[in-house]
DNA sequence: TTTGGGCTTACAAAAACCTTACATTTGCTA
DNA sequence: TAGCAAATGTAAGGTTTTTGTAAGCCCAAA
């Protein structure tokens, strides 16, 4: 799993909790309030944000209708006190997309935030800037249509993917073009010049990174 | 409201809760078991599915991998027995979106409702002009009869059902032809043209896309 | 027998892909 | 530091693959 959680939680119990529940399967950073996860919030989008209604220092609903604002998409899972179920209720009003009351089981949470990230997944995955929409088969770089061919969406997504991490060319030799692909050529370097080009043409920078003597990398700056 | 929802439920309490519940705030249609709930669901497509995990012909998980065969984006909601929490746990990961457990107050289970419409309604592209009759195997545009073979009322049948999604032409084959159809032929490429130009003549525009190397898919611009 | 759906054949066009060829960069070595 | 070899960048053009579509044949249903 390389999904990426952004908890936001004051209580010690349960950020412990979380932590524990979430070793090994999601990536997740902790904040303690609106102010600091909203700092983190505006430089990377994770993948579902856990929020937790009572906060010190900006109530539940106002951090969700600011999300909202920011990015009507991404999964927003509210907890909530049983006490207090009116307030999720509210929550979902305002644009939660699902909700679940303390005390939980962790097994029920873990399934709920899957159902939330899959549902998310199947239409869009994005980083920084480049959308990536496997229904169409098209990559956008600040909503400008890439024109990519098949190989090349194939490649950027792979890259994509694994940003910030070096990618082999066999390895991308496989992905891209199959397990048995003989010519040994040069097309890979062509491929990655014609990318280079289309993501330059759209205003991107320059994303992919030569490793000499490795492969590629992708990585924003 | 227009939007309307179906309700399989066989717990005459429960059924004349929704009916009060909804009343004037959406359409509903409520089913005994899944028999009646398929025959009308093949007909015609609601918002959302409110769907009891305990049922008398069949089991909820049965339904809800049925659904999900026909249709994999229409919002399920599941209603579960307090005691049978597990099952809902399950009932998410087997692709439901959602789920309620009883009792619940009515002011939840709208709040619910109105997140999972939205949300389903900030993907489903709109099909307008499309309508299927899948009585008469027919396909209107703004009325007119396109005047469709069987072969291309299923092919544009399914298309339209994974609206902005490609299809694989794999799949198309699959799904049309059935699984064991040999011929390495161009025939989808003719119906697909076949297709194109009784759209084209019945005032349609551009709607069947071609995605290189991967399939064809359904768009309305 | 007629009719029409569905399939195949055949050719055309387009797009994607690969190769060649040469330029450039990088890292290493003497 | 100069020089070399290996790796990479990329322009140009040819080749292959994929798709579009017209025309005709076959077969089952009416």
């Amino acid at each position: 799993m390389e999904e990426l959680i952004y908890i936001v939680e004051d209580d010690e119990g349960l950020r412990e909790l979380y932590e524990g529940a979430f070793e090994g399967v999601y990536r997740t950073m902790l904040f303690e309030n609106g102010k600091d996860f909203f700092c983190q919030f505006e430089k990377n989008r994770p993948d579902l944000i856990i929020l937790d209604i009572m906060l010190p220092d900006m109530d539940g609903y106002t951090i969700l209708t600011k999300i909202r604002e920011i990015d009507e998409k991404i999964p927003v899972l509210i907890v909530s006190a049983k006490s207090d179920e009116i307030s999720a209720v509210k929550g979902l009003n305002k644009g939660a997309d699902d909700y679940i009351s303390k005390p939980f089981s962790v097994l029920e949470l873990i399934a709920r935030i899957k159902t939330n990230i899959r549902r998310a997944n199947l239409y869009i995955k994005s980083q920084k800037g480049f959308v990536i929409d496997n229904n169409v088969y098209k990559i956008f770089f600040e909503g400008r249509d890439l024109g990519l061919t098949l190989k090349e969406f194939k490649l950027l997504k792979i890259l994509i993917a694994h940003a910030g991490v070096t990618v082999e060319r066999e390895e991308l030799f496989r992905e891209v073009w199959g397990e048995n692909f003989m010519g040994e050529t040069r097309t890979l370097d062509i491929h990655i010049s014609q990318l280079r080009d289309k993501i330059t043409e759209c205003g991107g920078g320059d994303v992919i990174i030569t490793v000499r003597g490795i492969g590629y990398r992708f990585e924003m700056q």
